[in-house]
RNA sequence: GUCCCCAUCGACUAGCGGCUAGGUCACCACUCUUUCAAGGUGGUAGCAGGGGUUCAAGUCCCCUUGGGGACGCCA
């Protein structure tokens, strides 16, 4: 049984990068049938919050990324660990450190003007007993440290990346509890997999040099170690790691403006990961049934907001639009632009009229304001058109068509204003950029008589009126 | 600096010794057209460089270059 987990730390919102790995281990739990663990690994205890755990959760679930067991916590293990770090150091593998921080970070500085790799030099590895009291008389609180076996050498083999081997001796005794008595990530990261069955650890590249630090723990448990498998990093435009400063990473930011959570789930599956044949609209089943490890990328890549948008307008476009209608319709409310008894119906219309033409839901907003506001705001570019000759003899004739006219769909207002056009001996655009300009206040927007329609008899003739006195102003 | 990893169009990728190097986004042109999109048609553009191995190299090996990661009582 296939069980993998997705464990981020609360510091922060899920970011793409985490999302990508949260979806990676997803898909292959349900690839495999196997599940899916959350665990919060909060043992930074400074940085971790309740309202972070709170926002990446709610993000996992807008996602569509159930977990079929967690969430676990790491600061309700803390005994767990505790009790395997004992163990260790009652079998010789792990010992007591006394050094300080200042020490610790002195030897650090002096590594780095030598040009050599930071290690602890190993100065507790081999206390006595009386040493040790005399540091516990001091007061100091120990950390407990691994003691790494060298000369020796450990290989890592990766799903992804095939075999790679590390000499010991670069690893360092490194710290396993803090001085505080919480675990540090290598250490907690390894009891919580083996306790927790996992059996394939998938996650980010940026973790591939801790591999071979949490092999040793897991012989040293003698244990099995699971599969690992690293991912390709996600980065930005520059070829960084994707950060705050190439935009907006939060998962909360793609729910907030206009996304859906498929298509950035689709677009996700994406980096790093591909098929032989290469459709690019790919639904959750699709990509659960095709997805494996085995065709993930070893290169990094580089995070492309205009593919994602490319793929959101997809999914808009093939979207129910009854599904679209609501969820435009909760947009607007929440900026805004809509009251809260808006007519379904005619909302419905409206909608069909942007469902090609939307790359965000929240373009919504910015494209038909025209049609939820009160009064229309004239851009620059609709105030030259209307200032054209000739425009408001044009503009008062349509006017007098409008107000004769009964019906106002869209064909007998298409009707009109063709057969005004014949009258006048004009080209049809001579009525309908004027028109767009006064009705609209820009000098785009869906076809003219779809919108003469749907704004309805009433608030069109409103409108011409108020562009002609513009005019004569 | 040391260790580890990576390298196909601007971007995401297909390719797993024999292809005119394919697809998608973006871009450009044309088309449709009342504007803007959408749609349709076509196009520009790539194997980082150098050595090997082989009848044959984008594909295997080595080196160089470039990029990235790690070197915390962060995860």
């Amino acid at each position: 049984m296939v069980r993998v987990r997705f464990a981020p730390a609360p510091t922060g919102a899920l970011h793409i990068g985490g999302a990508r790995t949260a979806l990676f281990n997803w898909l292959y739990a349900k690839h495999f049938g196997g599940k899916f663990i959350l665990r919060i690994e909060d043992t930074d205890i400074v940085r971790s919050t309740n309202k972070w755990v709170k926002t990446i959760l709610e993000e996992l679930k807008w996602l569509g990324l159930d977990w079929d067991e967690g969430p676990y916590f790491q600061s309700d293990r803390l005994d767990i660990y505790k009790r395997y770090a004992e163990r260790l150091v009652k079998e010789g593998k792990a010992y007591y450190c006394y050094c300080s921080r200042e020490d610790l970070e002195k030897h650090r500085r002096k590594m780095q003007r030598l040009k050599r790799r930071s290690v602890y030099s190993g100065t507790c590895r081999e206390l006595t007993p009386s040493q040790r009291k005399h540091y516990e008389s001091q007061g100091r609180k120990p950390t407990v440290r691994f003691k790494i076996q060298h000369p020796g050498t450990t290989v890592v083999s990766d799903l992804i990346r095939g075999t790679s081997s590390f000499d010991n001796s670069i690893l360092g005794d490194f710290i396993i509890i803090k001085s505080t008595g919480t675990p540090t990530y290598n250490f907690a990261v390894v009891v919580d997999d083996y306790e927790m069955g996992i059996t394939h650890v998938i996650r980010g590249e940026d973790h591939i040099s801790n591999t071979p630090r949490q092999i040793l723990i897991y012989k040293a448990l003698s244990v099995d170690p699971p599969k690992f498998a690293h991912l390709p990093l996600i980065l930005g435009q520059d070829r960084t790691p994707l950060s705050k400063r190439h935009g907006e990473i939060s998962i909360t930011h793609y729910i907030e403006n206009g996304y859906l959570p498929e298509a950035l789930v689709n677009y996700l599956s994406l980096l790093g990961w591909g098929l032989t044949s290469s459709p690019q609209i790919l639904s959750r089943e699709e990509l659960i049934k095709d997805f494996t490890l085995e065709r993930v990328s070893k290169a990094s890549a580089v995070f492309d907001i205009e593919k994602l948008l490319w793929i959101n307008s997809e999914y808009i476009k093939r979207m129910d639009i009854s599904r679209m209608t609501d969820i435009c319709i909760t947009y607007l409310k929440k900026v805004g632009l809509v009251e809260f008894n808006v007519k379904n119906s005619w909302f419905k219309e409206v909608i069909k009229l942007y469902k090609d033409r939307l790359k965000t839901i929240s373009q919504i907003a910015e494209f038909a304001s025209f049609f939820f506001e009160k009064e229309v705001n004239y851009s620059k570019e609709a105030i030259n058109i209307l200032n054209k000759e000739g425009t408001s003899q044009v503009l008062k004739k349509v006017k007098e068509r409008f107000v004769e006219q009964e019906d106002f769909d869209v064909f007998s207002v298409e009707k009109t204003v063709r057969s005004l056009a014949l009258e006048l001996g004009i080209k049809a655009a001579k009525i309908i950029h004027p028109l767009r300009a006064a009705l609209t206040g820009r000098t785009i927007s869906p076809g003219i008589f779809d919108v003469v329609s749907l704004l309805g008899k009433e608030r069109v003739i409103n409108r011409i009126e108020r562009a002609l006195n513009l005019l004569k102003g």
